[in-house]
DNA sequence: CAGCTGACAGATTTCAATATCTGTCATTCA
DNA sequence: TGAATGACAGATATTGAAATCTGTCAGCTG
């Protein structure tokens, strides 16, 4: 690639290490590589992420922070909390599966990379639980849902929920009774939570 | 190992492919190793089972087998059917993560086997989910559930509680909170079958 | 002087030659 | 005669030497 004049900042070498991760897949792609598509010395990235571990953490979150970008809309909304909540799961369900099917390699570039990084998953795992959190509270507190521990509530549902999110099950996501899967869960849940 | 006097029997091979998958691991067993285990030449395994893959497929099954039988005692049970269900479920969890525990090598040695054999896996899965189905019918009989296809029922109960008893999370069946996750799990499930 | 370079040591990956394995089958043995 | 053998062809795995990569740092450059 062309060296670009602009000054070399961490958000550029995070676009530039997407896009390598993009082409050359997750086991391929090098600092080195990232380097070149810069048009700069391999050192200057290691000037601005300590090492390679850091530099595919930092992607990592950035991705997964979008998606839950995506979600917090529906989690701050003010409508029906069980409606919430089913749209905020089925909300979920599709970004994943749309993501997993529109690009293959790429969602099983970042599976790989989740899994390298347990801490981001974790946080994100956090950031969507208090998301959900928010919505059992709100139906707690306007008596759709009962609930004596919502944090643990919100936890249970997010981990029942599971098929519809890890990318373990995305296999699965494309088959035809997925869907229905996907209703037929939620709704117990949703039973579940009434008072 | 000394050439056994009794004849080649199905049941012989298999015995002596679980030891050598529990000495080599899933990589390095070949049918050779089996065939030297048993004193024989490797065209005889060939008799009994056509491909190496129909010889995992086998013992797979066995495996498989043996921990729908520990289940199917307490699904056939015929005490109250909530009880039934939480006992059923947390069989299955204490099942998978005394395996997985006790020896971890052996546990991804199986891991790996399942995942080669979808068609076993499916069948194995139709088994406990069969079970299952046994538990919520009874409920819905007695009054204790409420369902109008307790077939679906049972298949959303199963697969809401997959972090439980889906090899892929066995890394997180030793965590502190992994009992209370469950119990919150299964108690949203149980209140969302009531009537 | 702040930011970048490129040479370097040790770790990791690639690649091709070599060895082993899978599955078949004509032959042997009891 | 029916079960077992072992040699064989093609596929797969192992190995070790060569190439590449990671992470550091002394020195260059604007």
């Amino acid at each position: 690639m062309a060296p670009t004049s602009e000054t070399l900042t961490a958000e550029r070498i995070l676009e530039a290490t997407e896009e390598v991760l993009r082409r050359h897949g997750p086991a391929k792609a090098t600092v080195v590589d990232v380097a070149r598509a810069l048009g700069v010395s391999h050192g200057s990235v290691y000037r601005h992420f300590r090492t390679k571990a850091a530099l595919r953490e930092a992607v990592t979150k950035r991705w997964l922070d979008r998606t839950s970008g995506e979600l917090s809309g529906i989690a701050a909304g003010d409508g029906d909390p069980a409606t919430r909540l089913r749209d905020w799961l089925a909300a979920l369900f599709a970004a994943k599966r749309r993501k997993a099917g529109a690009d293959p390699e790429l969602f099983a570039t970042y599976t790989v990379l989740t899994g390298e990084n347990g801490t981001a998953v974790g946080e994100h795992i956090a950031d969507l639980t208090a998301q959900l959190t928010r919505i059992v509270r709100d139906g707690v507190a306007s008596g759709d849902f009962a609930s004596d521990d919502p944090q643990a509530t919100a936890r249970a549902v997010f981990q029942a929920t599971g098929r519809f999110h890890d990318p373990c099950y995305a296999r699965e996501w494309e088959e035809p009774g997925a869907e229905a899967d996907f209703t037929a869960v939620v709704d117990v849940l949703l039973r579940g939570l009434r008072p």
